[in-house]
DNA sequence: CACCAATGCATTGCATGCAATTTAATTGAG
DNA sequence: CTCAATTAAATTGCATGCAATGCATTGGTG
């Protein structure tokens, strides 16, 4: 490859990765919007269908984003009623955040999704994994919670 | 995989890609800070840098973003300098985006960038190659500039 | 025990993304 | 030519993301 060719926006693995991500988040928009919740909401409720009660740093480890995307985004799922938001006794600086009746409801109808998204991307399931396994080993990678010199 | 498995956040491709585009633009932070320049506006610089004189539109099309982001995003980069915003004369509902010349040296500056990216992410060409080569199926299969029943 | 650094969350400010709407220019049917 | 439909940008409103900062609680030290 050569000088040029180097900064094509074609040949940027960071552009794949970026335009890929908005778009698959169009693709979730129409279902999310019958369920009256956005993408990054959702993704939340993946977190807690799969472990409920973690404190917000934990949801933060777990979905890569701080208090600052956090703290509003639940609050509204809080509004909503799908969430509550509550201060741990035992260390109050801990806010602990547990789905409600309706959070857990939510998951029957969220069960069908990945299926039909995933039939929508039009890759063969061997293809899939090998993205996927690409993607997490590309994370694993790049992801330092504390950096060193 | 069983029903409950198929919720889990590490079974979602979507969230791997979702997680990976905004670690990806994190390594991208500090170079693109002594830039001067945002990670968005990379991309249209890279799109630029590989095409120059393109309007809004085709510029949206080239990105995957429409003119509610690219407007405000463009009139940045024109306030600093980096590109210029012409009506065009012929048909006067295109705006064509032009490089300046503090824009087109920019891309000297950048040059280095995309290897000193990929050798934090720790990926073999190989690798690199294959997840580059799914993603830009994903986006083609995904993509749908006009939506059929 | 008093104090201070560390921790966890909240807040602020800025830059996206994108749907929906508006505005201006152009096109095309009659 | 005339006016309605189409098209390209711009604008508006809402929801992220994230750095930087603020604030309250806790833990460790002397």
């Amino acid at each position: 490859m050569n000088r040029d060719d180097i900064l094509k926006l074609d040949n940027q693995i960071c552009f794949a990765v970026y335009a890929c991500s908005r778009e698959i988040t169009k693709l979730y928009r129409p279902y999310l919007d019958e369920m009256g919740i956005t993408y990054t909401q959702y993704v939340t409720l993946l977190a807690l269908w799969e472990e409920d009660d973690m404190t917000v740093k934990r949801l933060g480890e777990r979905l890569y984003l701080d208090s600052g995307t956090l703290t509003p985004l639940l609050k509204k799922l809080e509004a909503a009623g799908l969430v509550e938001r509550i201060r741990d006794p035992r260390d109050e600086r801990n806010v602990r955040i547990r789905l409600t009746g309706p959070g857990v409801r939510l998951k029957e109808q969220a069960s069908g999704l990945p299926g039909r998204i995933v039939s929508r991307t039009g890759l063969s399931g061997e293809q899939a994994q090998s993205l996927h396994a690409g993607l997490n080993a590309l994370l694993r990678n790049i992801h330092q919670p504390t950096r060193e010199e």
